[in-house]
DNA sequence: AACTATTTATAAGA
DNA sequence: TTCTTATAAATAGTT
């Protein structure tokens, strides 16, 4: 639907990817909005970004919740490892966050050269030389723009 | 997008409106994949027919129930850092992770190179070059390691 | 269930 | 980056 047919899978160009996804992310909305009014459906979507930013979309006559309670409803039986308490839930949600940031640690530490120790092939290490080489380049170039922009 | 163009409205007669139902759910449920698979981003949708048939798609990597946990967490209110309850302090406990795990992913986009539009300091940018550089130096250590150590 | 004439969404370009 | 536009994709009405 553009100047050029595209492939569906993820869009590697950072900014590429991020234009894509203001302009779909507008496009998804309003055709679940459409489908919702036209066709008297219930719908509820959600969207986080691949930087955690929220977005989402309702229909009229209930809110998130309750649909998303109507769900639950409908799917019938809860999935076993997953609690209905709140507490529980809030548990498991803090259980995946530690392992989400001790991840980001991870890699952070490795892109600043710390902790190598354990990097074991030599292919690894270029892919990390040539990302930190592509890094230095868009640094400079930020650079003489603050200069000379 | 048809042989006509129509009014966002409740489609009156029944027949039209099923068959438009059938049409659009396969659309939108296209555009949330689509949009979830370019753009890198963690999608759910929900849709009751207007006879209450559930229709749902969830981007991979996470099912429906574990993006319905994100999405309570992530609109959950602030609590007060001064509360006692043990549920309060939870919370609290993952909003500042979460906190911590948005610092550490501006910061690994930073030495990464990316999004470098809001880092205005030329100073900020020399540390970052620095610290790149060496990186890269420390990475080549450990390449030469690898390959004679 | 297919088929198209049109509308709509959007990829690439300015 | 916001705006434009050529082209791909979705779909309303038809068969």
């Amino acid at each position: 639907m553009g100047r050029g047919k595209i492939e569906i899978r993820r869009i590697e160009d950072k900014n590429t990817r991020q234009v894509t996804f203001a302009k779909r992310r507008v496009g998804v909305l309003k055709k679940a909005h459409e489908l919702s009014v036209l066709c008297d459906a219930q719908i509820g979507l959600i969207i986080f970004s691949s930087t955690g930013k929220l977005f989402q979309y309702c229909s009229e006559s209930s809110g998130m919740q309750q649909l998303i309670r109507r769900y639950h409803v409908s799917k019938g039986t809860q999935i076993p490892e997953s609690s209905h308490d709140p507490v529980d839930q809030m548990h498991f949600e803090l259980m995946n966050m530690r392992k989400e940031t001790t991840n980001l640690q991870l890699k952070l530490q490795r892109y600043m050269g710390d902790d190598l120790r354990y990097v074991q092939l030599f292919e690894e290490l270029i892919d990390i030389e040539q990302q930190l080489e592509h890094s230095i380049y868009k640094v400079r170039a930020r650079k003489t723009i603050l200069n000379f922009g």
